[in-house]
DNA sequence: ACAAAAGTGTTGGACTTACACCCATGC
DNA sequence: GCATGGGTGTAAGTCCAACACTTTTGT
């Protein structure tokens, strides 16, 4: 079998770290320190080590950025057509990690150049993200906002303790719409295994005080929480 | 153990290609003709080429092994455990294909070897899938199952006509659970955009003729089709 | 006491389920 | 006519949106 040379393939991991802060959508990015796209914005990432899978170097890469461990990382999509790197052939992995609202905006080793951004404006014209990274934020975001819906994923955004105002202002900010305060809290409640109460209370200065909560044991919703306001008409007759 | 400064890395597009026939839910397996795993079965796969995404490389395998263009294809995961495949460091992005009932059963131009099987048999211990395509079939199973709930994806296990009992019993096979043959035509004709009717009827011999529909512009399914029953892990262990 | 935020009760509507019943066809 | 499978009507139960109302705190 004669074997033509094959140009040199590299695989990356690129994450879409995600965070909810003062009541907006936010991604970390990092400042390229070298061509192309230097000096631009781009999602953090970096080569696959030989010994490791790719799951592993953006777990690797997700500790390194946030200082944190643990937090919740899945992949996303492979991004690969051939000419979206100009260096060669580098084939990405690019995975969505979430975040709580972290105390330090920028910990980490060599994350200097890290900043948290607002989503929207990092998905203007204007913004200029490193390759296609705008797509994979793309991406990133809309599987956010779909797993909200099924899924415990809405707890991964909040701290360790957390009141049902705090993951209600993640639905509201995911999905841009404002959500009863009232009807949340039974919803939330009521779901099984989604939120554990600590026993400890917080107060936010003025008005009753909140419980904390933990996360519970369940990581998919029967029944999802349902998006309101979809502008459908199945009913014909 | 010394090694080079960098393996050569390869990848491949590996694809889990369902159908239902017969009331079963079957998968498209070749038979390996080369070491390793010489002589067992193995998912259709190849090697991505370097001009091509690895989206274009498994749209291309799945045309070669079903003969058929447009069929349904999502990716699935990337499975790049260092030592997942003997030969060296092959990285994997698996994807999931959903074929109907097609009328000749392995035709294509290399897929001499290839043919259906039971997915329920490929994933019992003696079934010997190669490297982790096991691992690989259950996430597409997996998957296919969920989508059925809150996607049109059923209507891709059908020709380019099906009536309304054919999208029934994709339902019933996937999940294994009997429905309501009446609310299921309701739902499903009540959700606007999962499938138009053609206009024509067939008739099945005997009892009623039923219309022919074609699928619709709709992706998604507002309110989703509920599994009923959730009994949790219908496993084969 | 008052404002603010957390949490409860309740009602109407949408959707699901179950099943009785009707429709259309081959034999 | 009758068996068979496709399709409609309808009532009971469940879940959710909406909102009035109560509870609990800081000032």
């Amino acid at each position: 079998m004669n074997r033509r040379p094959h140009a040199q393939l590299r695989l990356t991991a690129d994450l879409a770290i995600l965070t909810v802060r003062q009541g907006r959508l936010e991604v970390l990015t990092v400042r390229r320190g070298n061509k192309p796209f230097l000096g631009q914005p781009a999602l953090p990432g970096g080569f696959v080590r030989d010994d490791e899978s790719v799951d592993d170097a953006a777990a690797r890469e997700l500790e390194e950025e946030t200082g944190l461990k643990g937090l919740h990382l899945e992949q996303l999509a492979v991004f690969s057509e051939p000419d979206r790197d100009p260096r060669g052939r580098v084939v990405t992995v690019a995975y969505l990690a979430i975040a709580p609202d972290l105390p330090t905006p920028q910990p980490g080793s060599d994350a200097a150049a890290a900043s948290w951004e607002p989503v929207d404006r990092m998905l203007t014209p204007g913004a200029d993200l490193a390759f296609d990274h705008a797509r994979i934020l793309t991406t990133a975001v809309e599987r956010a906002r779909s797993k909200l819906e099924y899924t415990t994923l809405a707890a991964a955004f909040c701290g360790e303790t957390f009141t049902v105002a705090d993951l209600r202002s993640v639905y509201e900010t995911l999905w841009g719409t404002p959500i009863d305060q009232r009807n949340f809290s039974r919803k939330v409640l009521n779901t099984e295994g989604f939120i554990t109460p600590t026993g400890q209370r917080i107060s936010s200065g003025v008005g009753r005080p909140a419980i904390l909560y933990r996360r519970g044991p369940a990581t998919t919703l029967h029944p999802p929480m349902l998006r309101q306001s979809m502008p459908t008409s199945p009913d014909a007759d």
